[in-house]
DNA sequence: TTATATGCAAATGATTTGCGTAGTC
DNA sequence: GACTACGCAAATCATTTGCATATAA
């Protein structure tokens, strides 16, 4: 735990907002002005790696696309970064269970299974 | 509906993978030999804005990171791109549903909801 | 001192965009 | 003829990485 590590932790425990690596850049850096940016992307991975923190957005940097358009659910593998669908019901309730949205707009939601593949799962050591 | 358009997406029907922008630029590529990786970006915008295909991982190019570790549930804004917390409880009988998953091994899951926020539902005609 | 983390800057890689041309209504 | 989409290539921009130095165990 070094003191950039620290301070990374701390700003972003500060606020409740869900800012991006560039943002807490920004906020880390009123506090260690020479602190690189590198540094703070090695850092937010090693302590979302940790569970310390969550980094909202799992998976590569490429987008994925489906071609059924309906909303369904999926499964995203943390081994081998497949995605495939799955048959759950769509869950219909879950807008109006939550009174704090009435001032929100809410269209629809978007529901992933993670954890690992059929293969993948082989290949590990039991958890 | 351009013959490009048309191509990527009777190929991207054709799969129940959920390949990325370069792999199905290749897929098409086998049938359009001169298409460019442009094209192929520009449709599957037009085509997930179209609702006709989903792009699986909506939002902008950075990611966001969440200084609260535990398990939680989050709004995103179509409007803004902000993120907010919802208190909505953990579905914690999700895994047991889904029997097809016990060849997985599944860790967790991630929900979001989506929508407009109150900021951005003001600016917007009503729907 | 031995390993790990940092700062800096350059590299990477997915995505986007400008522009001139081709196809469409 | 006006408009839109295309192909191509260059630009963009978030993220990653190589490397020499600094820090910590």
């Amino acid at each position: 735990m070094t003191p950039q590590r620290r301070v990374i932790l701390e700003e972003l425990k500060k606020v409740t907002s869900h800012p991006t690596a560039d943002e807490i850049y920004e906020m880390v850096r009123r506090r260690l002005p020479h602190i690189s940016l590198g540094t703070v992307y090695r850092n937010l991975e090693i302590l979302s790696q940790c569970g310390m923190i969550q980094k909202l957005e799992p998976g590569g940097t490429q987008k994925h696309f489906d071609g059924m358009a309906e909303n369904h659910y999926h499964f995203r593998c943390l081994g081998c970064g497949c995605i495939e669908d799955v048959s759950l019901g769509l869950l219909h309730d879950l807008e109006a269970s939550v009174p704090e949205l009435d001032k929100y707009e809410i269209i629809g939601h978007r529901l992933e299974l993670i954890g690992y593949c059929p293969d993948c799962k082989k290949g590990r050591k039991p958890s």
